[in-house]
DNA sequence: ACCCTAATTTAGCCTTGCCTAAATATTGTC
DNA sequence: GACAATATTTAGGCAAGGCTAAATTAGGGT
């Protein structure tokens, strides 16, 4: 049994090399919420673990072992799993589901993870859009097209909300902003400046650290 | 926040103080599985705490301060709705849900408590015939009739079973012997010999061991 | 009343995972 | 190519909560 610590680690390592490919040590711990020097002291640690659970080469940074990865996958199968499980079954709001989340994916037997899997219908998506990693360790692709990157005219399908802070999916879904919704970029301000986007009957301006953290599909 | 272990203590010294009256530093070290070296340490930390949570008195035991029991039944409280909601949504077995709910209990939020009281009606015991502590700390009387106690030619119903070892769980089931069930007794050996019950159609042998944590109530 | 046994407590240590402060390495700029 | 700014690592500590071994206390039996 690996310790709550050491899967939070290993989940951000992956979560990190998905988002930005290089995971440092900085990086990790503005993730983890932890000093940097604790981070250096953690990842020395996962690096020494036999099996070593990730690669580390000192100064530049951190990457999964097949062996870590594999943990890392079952931890965020748990993360997402619960976090659809709340919504759906128990009617938590989107913005809700992450924290609760967080502190029952370290503690669910395998039992409880495959009874509200089969109750899902074994589902691929969790209520962000993120992919809910199989129990043979395969993930589907997500979306990485930003809306950032969408062009005036396009219309687009809301695919993935890449953060889990409450006020900002609230904030989302106050605009019409959520899962699945259809969106038509109407026009893009120079310099970095607003993305105007038609949602329903409404237009909204969103900025660009918005728009970064939105990933569609092309409709 | 309380730890986890902190949790686990005030939790058990209610079930000892309500089962056996006073909570010694053996009973405590046997039920948590720890030495008694480690639980007289933290007896003493929970004494100084303030508020105070126990009240310790060297070489005799310690008690719940009110403070400790509220704790003590809001930990209780998440235990046996968790049981109770393993059971009737997630098709728990009974000897299933203690060992899941004994990691659970320590996480959820007020909002997953609320919820899954809600979705199961507010419900006063769980699968073990436990009562379920009431958000406001009342708790319903349990019975206290151990069936080592019924006399032959009594018809008794099964109110509540108090052992979490799932192979006596799964003994109990297989015999019949479960939440509610009718229990006819038959005939008492003596000297501490087997009750002999019949149980639907069969009639089984318990010896005084199982027959003192099944507790009944008169039919 | 005394002594022996069993229970309890004390003392001292270990591991985990975090921290701060100081040292060191890397990198971008001139 | 040197140096300043930034990132990272090392060193040394701390709190929690276990442990073992040794000391102490309580209480029952004679």
């Amino acid at each position: 049994m690996l310790s709550h610590s050491v899967e939070d680690y290993l989940k951000a390592i992956y979560e990190l090399e998905e988002d930005f490919g290089l995971v440092t040590t900085s990086l990790l711990a503005v993730h983890l919420d932890v000093r940097p020097a604790s981070v250096t002291g953690m990842v020395q640690k996962l690096a020494k673990a036999r099996p070593r659970l990730v690669n580390y080469e000192r100064h530049r940074g951190v990457g999964l072992t097949p062996a870590g990865r594999q943990i890392a996958l079952e931890v965020i199968r748990h993360h997402r799993l619960i976090e659809l499980y709340l919504a759906q079954a128990l009617g938590y709001e989107w913005d809700r589901v992450d924290a609760e989340a967080e502190k029952l994916e370290h503690v669910i037997s395998e039992e409880f993870e495959d009874k509200i899997a089969a109750l899902l219908g074994d589902p691929t998506t969790d209520p962000h859009g993120d992919p809910i990693p199989a129990k043979d360790g395969t993930v589907a692709e997500a979306s990485r097209r930003p809306l950032t990157s969408s062009q005036p005219g396009e219309t687009v399908r809301v695919a993935r909300v890449r953060d889990d802070d409450p006020a900002f999916l609230r904030y989302l879904a106050e605009l019409g902003v959520t899962l699945n919704a259809i969106v038509q970029v109407a026009d893009r301000a120079p310099f970095d400046g607003p993305l105007h986007v038609v949602v329903g009957a409404r237009t909204h301006a969103l900025g660009r650290s918005v728009t970064d953290k939105i990933f569609v599909e092309p409709q």
